[in-house]
DNA sequence: AGACAATCATTGACTAGTCAATTTTAGGGC
DNA sequence: GCCCTAAAATTGACTAGTCAATGATTGTCT
């Protein structure tokens, strides 16, 4: 016997402002927004063509701007050389892209859609665009102005790591 | 002989206006800033403590909020329960935290900061809320007041994944 | 020509996070 | 008491992304 009646333990969420009770606020929410999106794109992609957050980046990336190499992949995408690596396997093995050495430099892997790449990207670009479409439509057009300047303010402020060692 | 001197090739970004030449936009500008802002914090929390950001986040619950279980930590955090889990096991054997069986429902585990943990978290605490104060004063105040209201707008809007079924 | 540095790609190991299945335990009918 | 359901935690498999080391190739310098 003893010990309390239990009725699902709930812990009161920190009020934003305040306190203060964490330092993870911005960063946290920040976090937290991008894991939402990141899971809704992840669905919405496995639904209309089974294909990867990555997978998609590079699909669209060689849809409008045809040929393209790993690395100028990665520099436009923002994605890892080693991530472009392994993309590129995986649509290859699927038929989507076809690689092909360069003629002149045989270090450069050039990528370009394949049929079938190129409509499975028609067929997945209205889905994704109507996503990001509703993505802004939810803010107000003031909002819509400031979110891109917020976002490079705070990606250069991300970059100064010039944080003293620790004190203690 | 021969095919050209290849001067480092250079892919031009596409202007983000205009053309909409992707339509990862918002979302993938998102996950570039997340990227950041995770990048930049780890390099912060290896320095001054050798902690992960999880480990970070639940060293900060605890010291704020005293003992809480699993659920209650992914509640607040934002964490994932088998995150936790992990977290919680990789914490007790640096010994940062204690981990305790609940008396009356033994499912449930508490923990709670060891004077080991509480000292550590009081080193890396001034050195997060640095950081934290430098990314929200790259904001003007206009762009602070907003950027919590736009975060919260977004993630509703991600959570409806209403999309129709492939159209094709 | 030979040595050297830089570049593109590849690979492996790692962190952050999600999802699903399973285990253990507890509580509610009956 | 027994059966069923649900909750808390754990575990394994997976995606997204980063970092470092390596290999192959190329251009440059002497």
């Amino acid at each position: 016997m003893v010990q309390r009646a239990r009725p699902t333990q709930v812990y009161a969420l920190p009020e934003p402002e305040g306190g203060r009770p964490l330092q993870l606020f911005l960063t946290y929410r920040l976090a937290a927004l991008n894991a939402r999106l990141n899971r809704q794109a992840s669905v919405v992609l496995r639904r209309s063509g089974g294909l990867k957050i990555p997978e998609w980046r590079v699909i669209a990336l060689l849809a409008t701007h045809g040929v393209m190499n790993g690395r100028g992949i990665g520099a436009i995408a923002g994605l890892d050389a080693g991530l472009v690596s392994r993309t590129f396997r995986a649509l290859e093995q699927r038929g989507l892209i076809a690689l092909r050495r360069d003629e002149g430099d045989r270090r450069i892997a050039h990528a370009a859609l394949t049929e079938h790449g190129r409509s499975l990207f028609l067929s997945v670009r209205p889905v994704m665009a109507a996503r990001q479409d509703r993505l802004l439509a939810a803010l107000t057009a003031d909002e819509r102005a400031l979110v891109f300047r917020i976002i490079d303010k705070l990606a250069i402020a991300a970059d100064d790591v010039s944080v003293p060692e620790v004190p203690t």
